[in-house]
DNA sequence: AATAAAAGCTGACAAATATCATATTTTCTT
DNA sequence: AAGAAAATATGATATTTGTCAGCTTTTATT
């Protein structure tokens, strides 16, 4: 297993905030794992002894309502630190990993990881800002699911994977899930995440093959009503 | 005007971590504020100089949507401190507030409270826990709103006011909101909100005096379908 | 106290979304 | 390659929620 220090994966995250030396310790004792599509990392509840960094794959966070159907509150990719909410709260948490493909991960040990939040100010502080990014983007979800219609959250979330997770080399969104995890981020049902993505592709907006889709018409999404 | 040192507010937010020295510092440099009702403390996008600590009523976070319409993230009491996240990322205010009732806030600088978050760490751990438990919160939100009706939110929206706020002593809500306030949080139309309001007054869920509400069934809130 | 303005309320209807039933296609397993 | 299982697709219908219009009550202003 490669070492931390080595790993570009750091780059991506608040990982690149440790010294040298709190690198090698971390990467002494992180463990390598891997999880197998539709594998749960964790579910809401438990409680985690670390942080999951991703090194490969995608993972969505899911949230149960009460009425029994998951929400996906984010997608997380590489570079992705999965449990830091509950690292710094030590409380159970709040949401369930599971993995959208076969993904690669580094698990290092919450003791490990808490020394150095501790004692180093820079690493707090970029922990500090990336909740402070995800508590942003929580809050524009928030807003977007209770002010847009079902139609209009669609397009935004092809939109967004488009814009952050990129494209596939034919174009296909590389990010690959199905019907029922759309309808789970755009919280509505499956049959209306169905008929909606049916639609798009009827006005030649999207294409399709088997679960891959590709963005036809960037500008119809953009200025859908 | 009364001392940071001394000032019981303190021990409800994420000052209560700094040293006595750091209190009498930046108690040396707040400025006190009066909002009236209605008035607004700061507009999504302005570039904040410094946080807000409320002492006295109450004010609402919001975020316009691209429709037109404001929706309500938070709501902020006494003790709660506005423009946290600003401050962090160094970034343009990414919502609104707007006081709700006649408010009493301390204004700090940025520059001297980003000086205690960059050297003590006890105090840049509790803003990130803060900042963690908001997070934690708008993910539920995002939830609820996702994936409960209506009447759901708005008898939870009743119910989280009710505990966390508190009533007067005749037991009506001590926060007290327009109905085109309630549509805001719960994220419907002005009139759905009345008209739910208006339901649970039919069935002696509640009852009101003007703008006033009294929860009169709190499990009949509870346990609606 | 009179008036104006704002907030609250209600009905009628339209639009969006959910639910249920059932068919078709794709994927997985053997 | 065949069969089973899962995912996708679509129609019919019910339910929820939004919009518009007009009316009543409350609050603010003079």
């Amino acid at each position: 297993m490669s070492k931390c220090e080595s790993c570009i994966v750091r780059e991506f995250n608040s990982l690149k905030s440790l010294s040298r030396e709190e690198l090698m310790r971390v990467s002494a004792c992180k463990t390598g794992k891997i999880f197998r599509k539709g594998q749960v990392i964790f579910e809401e509840g438990e409680t985690l002894n670390g942080v999951y960094c991703v090194k490969d794959g995608v993972c969505k966070l899911t949230k149960l309502s009460e009425n029994g159907k998951d929400q996906v509150v984010k997608l997380v990719v590489k570079g992705g630190l999965l449990g830091k909410r509950s690292l710094v709260t030590e409380q159970k948490t709040n949401l369930s990993a599971v993995a959208l493909n076969d993904m690669e991960m580094c698990f290092i040990p919450k003791s490990e990881i808490m020394e150095d939040l501790n004692k180093n100010p820079k690493f707090t502080m970029d922990v500090l800002k990336t909740m402070a990014h995800d508590l942003k983007e929580s809050d524009e979800s928030l807003v977007n699911m209770a002010q847009k219609s079902v139609k209009r959250r669609m397009a935004e979330i092809l939109m967004y994977i488009h814009d952050n997770f990129g494209t596939d080399d034919e174009g296909y969104l590389s990010i690959v899930i199905s019907r029922e995890d759309y309808a789970s981020i755009v919280g509505t049902a499956t049959e209306s995440a169905i008929r909606i993505l049916s639609q798009f592709k009827k006005e030649d907006i999207i294409s399709t093959r088997g679960k891959q889709i590709k963005i036809e018409d960037y500008n119809a999404l953009k200025w859908m009503e």
